[in-house]
Order: structure tokens, then C-alpha cells, then sequence
DNA sequence: ACCTTTAATGCAATCGTTTGCATAATATCA
DNA sequence: TGATATTATGCAAACGATTGCATTAAAGGT
């Protein structure tokens, strides 16, 4: 810790004040009680000169919160969630609070062990990509009165979020798909995550509805890595009967199908078209660029950190459930084309 | 914060004792201070059956430390430092301390604040990345007595530091290159990192050790990002006598590298060879796979960690300046083979 | 049986801030 | 000019854990 040795009790004496009055001096939210100019301009230079820095345990332990935000993310070397990582802090720098990540690993017992450690660090908490334990997680937060948001995990579950509108984005890219001439669509997903079922069940539905060629063996569950991605397609390709687009539910996983493609001697989009969700930073500068439904990442940052603050301040608000829906935007780029016959 | 309710006192009244023996039952170190067996199951009990949890802020105010280590990382969302960033949190984790991430947006206002905030709040600190403003930074920890190991940030600044050995990696990578027949080999890096100056340099002196072909344009600095990498590859393949293989500092640079050449109909390896730093994960899975020196990210958070923890615990040992360096390997794939004429 | 050692626990001060209440100083009014 | 309202500050009690010192109780020795 390294604390700055010098105290509150140090700048009042250099400023011929009482300690108390200095921390007033130094926090007053404005219209509150009213110092002296006097006192003012002598306690701010005192601190200053001193070099003063509150110790934030001391603050903490008196006033209940510590002014920092945790966010706790599935996976931090994701390269769609460390970008609402990035995206997430800088909002909440914006903000003027601070905010610290933790990396779940995946794992249900990692989780725990981060929850129950942060839980009592920080004012409050965004949970970054569907946890293995999604819903218990939810419920044990609820239950130790700790303020949350759930950002990327999905529009089901039972508690505050942030999220793209599933069923918007997945009809977008079908409707897109499907004017292109597509009949037959392979889908590649994790279908642990609940997003990802969501979008699965808006597929399927499209499927049928536009009689389009409905197959169980087109429908790819998979793990979220570009590995399995890459055995899925490879699945995918050696079909009877092929299918001529895949939507992969995550960049990730397209840039893996991309790989598994071009090493079966595919070519995209001349002979296989791929779309999918995200567009992380790589979507726009690999060969050939991917064609993919955005989600606005620094938009949903800022609506969870805006909420999240909300919920924070007033902890009663009739706002603990709400679900913000930020709409996606298609990207249309290189990787999609008409299907060959 | 959401404050679990109970307190030591609770515990204590609960299990018949006094506070202090409470304390002293809960975080006895062994060899201390003996507490008869039947208090230490009655708190223990106790404790259990209230869910007690301690208040951590109470705990660091009195004893001036934390538990838990930060760790501020140069950019989370690039793919090698977000794998650094996962490792480290492992490592911590094994040692049974918690570990928290910031992200530094790879400026220098931003690293200022987060240093200035999270030294306030922890323990120790590994700076995981070349920030830009790496000197001035340990300047500053090391005034304000912060334990801190530098990590992923060159061999040379004048800290305790962890990383691979770049003299060793560099001219592993030449060595290789020289032996396929390469003559002309061009460089692309972010000289504004301190390892890419070192590994420029030693690329230099082999390049005129060998005889191979100088050229002060085959070195070209860039923005250490995929697009561009993909300006610079194109440069250096636009020159009248273009080089035949090339060397980046990252993966990352030459997975941009690797688009920019397909961009331009090169084919790598046929055609081009591209060999970089890092071995990221997508490393092995793009087509084709990489030819890359591994950086043991693992192994290297490990000992970070532990020469943090022994940094913290030894405040005035003599290995305040210890400079750990691990051995690379060079993981022999696909993206590289003997020049075509 | 009394004195000394040892073992087990309680007491109370402390860490550095914040904040309700009391007080001193000044201004306002009759 | 004295009584009252207002303004600016000081005082001291929290917040919850840790720990040096004092104390009690039990054990050991002669």
C-alpha cells in the first residue's frame, strides 16, 4: 500500500484548522455547509503542498462505499469482451469513478471466488459475458443486496441489463442472408451461452417460416474457441449437401470457420458465404473482411455504467429490473456473397 | 459494498469471547499467540453459522495492508498482454492472493491515473506492458515505495522486471531465417516499445554480422496495430528490391501482415515468409499457422508474481533490481519456407 | 499451603475519515 | 444595547478490525 504518510490531521494543523473542517473543505458536494474563502483557499493549499492523498480505507470504512466499480468479465482475453472491458472503463472514468476488472476464467468456482472477494470492495458490479452459472450468480447478487448490471449476457434472465436486441440482430442477418439467394444456413454456436440460444431460436424460426432448408445436422454446437470452430465448419463442409452460408454466432468463431474453410480448399465468399455478431477490432483487417452485425460497444458501456450508478444511488428505484436494448447495425463487407449455383 | 451486516463483535458475543480472541482464532499465523481448542471451534462455529465476513477496510486500515495485488495492464484488449493479464491472475490465485486489472488505454494521462489510484489500494503492483512513459512511471513507484515488477517491458529499464531474454529470441529468429537462405529480411515494430529497440537492434548487428542485405527501409516502425501493420507490409513489398521475409514484433503484427500480403496476391509462405513474437492463441489456428517465438506467458506471470509477493513481504532485500529473464522458443509452423529465387 | 511460572483471554488504544451536535463569532433586528 | 438569527468552525464519537499489555486461572515447585 505504501500509504502517504501524511494524515487529514497533518493538512488541518498546516492549515490552522480542525480536521474536520478540512474534510469538509475536500468533499463538499456543493450546497452543503458553507467555509470561508478564507479557510478554503488555505486548507486546498495546505493539502496541496503537502502532497496530501485521503486514505480511501479510512473513508471506506466510515461512509460505507469506496467509490469504484468492479467489473467482473467472462473471459478477459475475449477479444469482444475485453473490448466492453476497455470500453466500460473508459466510461466510467467519464463518469469520475474508478473501475477495476476481474478475469472469471470461465469457471464456475473462479466466479464465486471473485464475487464473494468483490462483493465487498466495490460499490457495485458489471458482469461482463454469460457466466457458466448465470442465474445463480444473478440470484446470489440479489440476495446480498449487492447493485449490479449484466451486460452481453443475454435479454433473458431475471435482472438488470444491457444488451443487443437478439431477435433483431438475428433477423437482420437472416433477411440479409436470405436476399442474397442463401436457402441452406449453417449456424455455429455456443449454445451454453443464453444469448447465443436466443439467437439459435430466432434462426430456427426464420428457417421455417421462409421455408428455408431446415436440417439438424446445420445447426453447430460448439465450444467458444476458433479450434472448435474450426472441426465444426469442417463438419458443416463435408455434408452431403452443404450448406452455402454459415452464421457464426460471435466473430471468434467466423474467423475459426474462415481458417477451417480456406484449409478444405473454400473460398470465401466465392464458394462459401460467412456472417456473424460483434465486430471486434480483427472483423475489418483479415482477408477477406467480415461481414457481421455490430453490437455498439461503447454505447452499451456507457448505458451499464449509467445504470449501474443509478441503481447504486438509489437502491430503491422500481429500476431493478430494467433491460436496455441497444439496437445492432449489419456491417456489410467482404464475406458474404450470392450462393454459386 | 453491501456491507454483510455482522461484525467481529457479533461473532464474539455469539461464541461467549472476546473480539480480540475472535481475531486472534480467525487469522492466527501458526506459532503464535495459542487459543485452547474449545474457543477456537466455539468462533469458529460461530463465525460459520453468522456468515461472518470481515471488514476488509477496517482490516487495511489498521494493518496497513490488503491482501490483494494490481495489476495495470498497457492495453487489455491486445490479444498477448489480455493472455499476460489472465496468467498473472492465475498465479495469484495459486498463491492464495487475490488480484485486480486495470486497463491503461495505452496513455499516459491514464496510466498516471490509475497508478495514483490503485497504489492507494494495494499491495503491490506488476506493470504489465510498455506503457508510454515507462521510465518516468517506475520513477515514480519507486519514490513512493511501491512494491513493483514490470513485466513484457524490455530487458533494460532499471526495475525489477520480468522478460524474456530478447538477445537470445531475436537472434533465434535470425538464425532460422538464415538457414531457410533468407538475405533480405525487412522489420516491422513499434520502436516506441522498449523491447522492439532492443530486438531492432539486435536484428541490426545480425543482419550486418551475416552480410545480409541492409537496407535502412526494410525497418519500418509502425502503430502497433493490425492496420498498421498492413500499411507498412505493403510498403516494404511495393520497394524495387522487396525483402523476403519478414520479421514482426508481434503476432499481432503479423496477422495484419499476413492480410496485407494476401491483400497485394502475395502467398505466405510460397512467396513470402512472415515470422513474429509472442505465439498468441490465434497464432496456430489462422492459415496459415504462424512460425512464431513463443513468449511462456505462463511461466512468466508465475515468477512475476512471486518476486512481487517476495518484493512485498522483503521491503529492504537486495532483490529490489532483480531481473528475471526466461528462455523463448521458437515454434517452427507454417508461414515460413526458403525464398523463391 | 504458598509462591512462581505458564497458558489463555480480556481490555482498550489505534488506524484516518466523516459527520451530528455544540459552540463561538458575527450579523440582524427591535 | 440587548436579544436573536445566522454563519463558520471545533469536538468527539463513530466505522470494524488488530494487537500490546494486563489480568486471570491453572499448573508446577518446594
Amino acid at each position: 500500500m505504501a500509504s502517504g504518510r501524511i494524515t487529514i490531521a497533518d493538512v488541518a494543523k498546516a492549515a490552522g484548522v480542525s480536521a474536520g473542517t478540512v474534510s469538509r473543505v475536500l468533499n463538499r458536494r456543493d450546497s452543503e455547509i458553507k467555509i470561508s474563502e478564507a479557510t478554503q483557499k488555505a486548507v486546498i493549499q495546505a493539502a496541496e503542498r503537502l502532497g496530501y492523498q485521503p486514505n480511501r480505507f479510512a473513508s471506506a470504512l466510515r461512509t460505507q462505499q469506496t467509490g469504484v466499480i468492479g467489473a467482473i468479465v467472462r473471459d478477459i482475453s475475449d477479444p469482444f469482451l475485453s473490448l466492453m472491458a476497455r470500453e466500460v472503463q473508459h466510461a466510467a472514468h467519464r463518469r469520475g469513478v474508478e473501475l477495476l476488472l476481474g478475469h472469471a476464467e470461465n469457471e464456475a468456482d473462479t466466479v464465486q471466488r471473485q464475487l464473494g472477494f468483490m462483493r465487498n470492495w466495490f460499490d457495485g458490479l458489471l458482469i461482463i459475458g454469460d457466466m457458466p452459472d448465470n442465474d445463480a450468480l444473478f440470484t446470489t447478487l440479489r440476495a446480498s443486496k449487492t447493485p449490479f448490471v449484466a451486460v452481453a449476457c443475454g435479454t433473458a434472465a431475471n435482472a438488470p441489463l444491457v444488451n443487443i436486441d437478439e431477435v433483431v440482430g438475428t433477423t437482420r442477418i437472416m433477411e440479409y442472408l436470405y436476399a442474397l439467394g442463401h436457402r441452406r444456413v449453417g449456424f455455429i454456436g455456443n449454445t451454453e451461452h443464453a444469448a447465443t440460444r436466443e439467437r439459435l431460436s430466432c434462426f430456427e424460426q426464420y428457417v421455417q417460416q421462409r421455408q428455408m432448408v431446415s436440417r439438424a445436422d446445420y445447426v453447430q454446437a460448439t465450444e467458444y474457441t476458433r479450434k472448435a470452430a474450426i472441426a465444426s465448419i469442417q463438419r458443416l463442409l463435408t455434408l452431403p449437401e452443404p450448406p452455402t452460408a454459415i452464421l457464426c454466432t460471435a466473430d471468434l468463431l467466423a474467423l475459426g470457420a474462415l481458417s477451417g474453410a480456406m484449409l478444405m480448399g473454400w473460398r470465401v465468399p466465392e464458394t462459401l458465404s460467412i456472417i456473424s455478431f460483434d465486430d471486434i477490432e480483427e472483423a475489418v483487417d483479415v482477408v477477406p473482411a467480415l461481414t457481421t452485425l455490430r453490437q455498439p460497444v461503447g454505447a452499451m458501456a456507457e448505458e451499464a455504467v449509467n445504470l449501474l450508478l443509478h441503481l447504486i444511488n438509489h437502491p430503491n428505484s422500481d429500476d431493478a429490473n430494467r433491460q436496455i436494448l441497444v439496437e445492432p447495425s449489419l456491417m456489410i463487407r467482404r464475406s458474404c456473397s450470392p450462393p454459386i449455383q
